[in-house]
DNA sequence: ACATTAAGTGATT
DNA sequence: AATCACTTAATGT
């Protein structure tokens, strides 16, 4: 644990915080697909991710899904932190898209560092902001781009978080996680093949311009 | 051989 | 871009 919080976290983290984060946080791994967060649950830890990757999820009243962002190695779900604050309940499903490492922190210890180390709070800021910007970059995407184009980004985003260019996905998870129909997505798909942008084999698609 | 699941296609709104 | 209806291909039992 200690080799992996150094790597990922050593460089914007003071000493002593590591120190107290490897007394209490708690190493876990977690399967693919294995959901962390649960729309209207409690957050009572915040997961620091260490690699792998997770995917927010949004979910309308009909429980129908739409992806917002990933999130990488070297970062958290800083929406934990005001959810407990508040005692609120998530807004957001989070998902493992990738087999992933997590160090659990209970939230009571996140607001106690807040104060005590401005590295902490300097992280915690600084994750505020790159989420707020990726919620940026969704919205865009959602609204300004067409579907085939919001496809593609969502290969490219997933071919990146992933570290591999073959994506292992149907067409029909494809759709839920953009919020689309399963026809759509096959349809654009050919279209993104033939314009050589990707290629599709058996279960799998391949990003070849990213 | 049959059932199930993923993917392709045409037509309609 | 969504939905329906239908077909085809691949995979599992």
């Amino acid at each position: 644990m200690h080799e992996n919080l150094q790597h990922h976290f050593g460089y914007k983290l003071e000493d002593e915080l590591l120190k107290e984060i490897q007394e209490i946080g708690v190493l876990k791994k977690v399967p693919e697909n294995d959901i962390l967060i649960e729309i209207g649950t409690n957050i009572t830890h915040m997961p620091l991710l260490i690699d792998g990757a997770i995917k927010i999820l949004r979910e309308d009243n009909n429980g129908q899904e739409l992806l917002l962002y990933f999130i990488e190695q070297g970062d958290t779900c800083a929406m934990s932190l005001t959810c407990s604050l508040a005692s609120n309940k998530s807004e957001i499903r989070a998902v493992a898209e990738t087999q992933a490492t997590i160090i659990l922190i209970p939230v009571q210890k996140m607001e106690q560092w807040m104060s005590k180390y401005k590295s902490w709070r300097q992280f915690i800021l600084q994750s505020y902001q790159d989420r707020l910007t990726e919620l940026l970059d969704a919205i865009d995407t959602i609204a300004f781009l067409k579907m085939d184009a919001r496809l593609f980004k969502y290969l490219k985003d997933k071919a990146m978080v992933n570290h591999n260019d073959f994506l292992q996905v149907t067409h029909q998870e494809i759709a839920t996680d953009l919020h689309t129909s399963r026809v759509v997505v096959s349809r654009l798909l050919k279209s993104l093949e033939q314009s050589g942008k990707i290629k599709m084999h058996r279960n799998n698609i391949q990003v070849v311009q990213l």
